[in-house]
DNA sequence: GTTCCTTTGAAGCAC
DNA sequence: GTGCTTCAAAGGAAC
């Protein structure tokens, strides 16, 4: 198990697995590292392809809806250009600040910018740019691309606009391509691409701390206080509100995506509104509304208001697993790095299933080094220690079976246990 | 509307 | 200890 045992060299765990992607990793770089990504894309595409047409016989419209994705060279250039110049625009004219379009991927894109390259250049694109997102955590040895990554705030992110410059053959303006702003709340300010975070209470602008970074656990103010910490990151050192939620909730899916840089690989839908907005079903015993938190309503439900049937109803509870909120699991490193690059890898190719993204994942993560890694390793090691603390009594197999049954294979000699 | 797909890792369970 | 299973996220596709 890859269980890190924090502060030792060789804490990484799934030691073998590292090995074996070291030289997966090692192969890119040699490639180049400009083009691995393309490459990456389009061998898994090109796989994908294979795959869906062998499997499934894709139509024609398909296949001709994903070759232009794997060589996207006039057509996809052109739209690059476009892309550029309508961000360039809006950069220009001050709206790409005010009202971004592309909710969660700057987080994604403006490490890049602050350093582009750990000295040796060795590291793929979705290393640098977790390696840039000061991570709050970490003590990471000797990542020089580390070196003065504590000091940057959004302030000093906030003249390293993403459309200026990608590494790689990243469109620059990928995230925006990706992303409506639909997804975001004109009146929410990008803290990331603001001077300063303003306090959504105060309205005072405040340095933001490596801490905001973890909407995992969206501690309210009073609560941060009230409970000893196990990871002192989640603590402000100022005693200023870390996980500052705005008058009103959430509006966003991914609301925390408006705190700053990191968010984006920690903030998911786990961090749901309600949650925050209403916290007395969600609270834990400490009071602090946990992000993995999820009534069951919600969780083996997700469609529909997410609004837990025992909000509505105060009375008495129906059963005793429906009292008890849905604790998601605390997520393990891919999941970290995977909700870290998703958009990313979504913008950098035209694919849009999950599954395919996925499968790009999948191929970046073994890709990463040891050290990028190992840092998702310790954030998912923090996060399920934090967890722990939170839900002392939880269990993973608590939530056994509050799925829908899936359908775990398509073996024939598998029994349908589906009624 | 629900389930599947697809990835890796953590955890639980049976043996 | 080993191997299998489930769940975690994500969202389009398939049913």
């Amino acid at each position: 198990m890859p269980q890190l045992n924090g502060g030792g060299g060789d804490d990484l765990g799934a030691n073998d697995e590292m090995i074996s992607f070291k030289d997966e990793g090692e192969q890119e770089e040699k490639i180049s590292e400009n083009v691995s990504a393309e490459r990456d894309l389009d061998d898994v595409k090109s796989s994908l392809v294979n795959e869906s047409e062998n499997n499934s016989s894709s139509s024609d419209s398909e296949q001709a809806e994903r070759r232009p994705q794997t060589r996207p060279d006039s057509e996809s250039y052109e739209k690059t250009r476009d892309y550029f110049s309508e961000a360039l625009r809006r950069h220009q004219d001050g709206g790409f600040f005010k009202s971004p379009h592309y909710p969660g991927y700057p987080f994604l894109m403006i490490p890049d910018l602050t350093s582009p390259y750990i000295s040796n250049g060795s590291l793929s694109p979705s290393a640098r740019t977790y390696l840039q997102m000061k991570w709050p955590l970490l003590d990471v040895p000797g990542s020089a691309g580390l070196k003065d990554s504590r000091s940057p705030t959004p302030g000093h992110l906030s003249n390293k606009v993403p459309v200026v410059q990608h590494a790689h053959h990243v469109h620059p303006l990928t995230p925006l391509i990706t992303y409506s702003n639909e997804h975001f709340s004109p009146g929410t300010p990008p803290s990331h691409l603001s001077p300063e975070i303003l306090d959504p209470k105060s309205g005072i602008p405040r340095t933001p701390h490596p801490s905001e970074l973890s909407p995992y656990y969206p501690l309210s103010p009073g609560a941060v206080g009230q409970i000893p910490h196990p990871l002192g990151w989640l603590v402000p050192p100022q005693g200023q509100p870390m996980y500052s939620i705005p008058p009103g909730g959430f509006r966003h899916p991914y609301p925390a995506l408006a705190m700053n840089a990191s968010m984006s690989s920690l903030v998911s839908s786990r961090f749901s509104p309600h949650m925050v907005t209403h916290p007395p079903h969600s609270l834990h015993q400490t009071g602090i509304p946990h992000p993995a938190i999820v009534s069951p309503a919600i969780k083996q439900e997700p469609s529909g208001d997410n609004i837990s049937p025992s909000m509505h109803s105060p009375g008495p509870p129906k059963k005793e697993e429906d009292k008890k909120p849905h604790i998601k699991k605390p997520l393990n490193a891919f999941m970290l790095y995977m909700k870290e690059m998703r958009a990313k890898v979504v913008a950098e190719c035209t694919l849009k299933e999950s599954a395919a993204i996925n499968q790009i994942l999948g191929r970046r993560w073994h890709s990463l080094s040891r050290e990028e890694q190992a840092k998702y390793y310790e954030l998912a090691r923090k996060e399920r220690q934090l967890h722990s603390q939170l839900y002392p009594g939880w269990s993973a197999r608590d939530n056994y079976g509050k799925r829908k049954k899936r359908k775990r294979d398509n073996k024939p000699d598998s029994t349908p246990e589906d009624a």
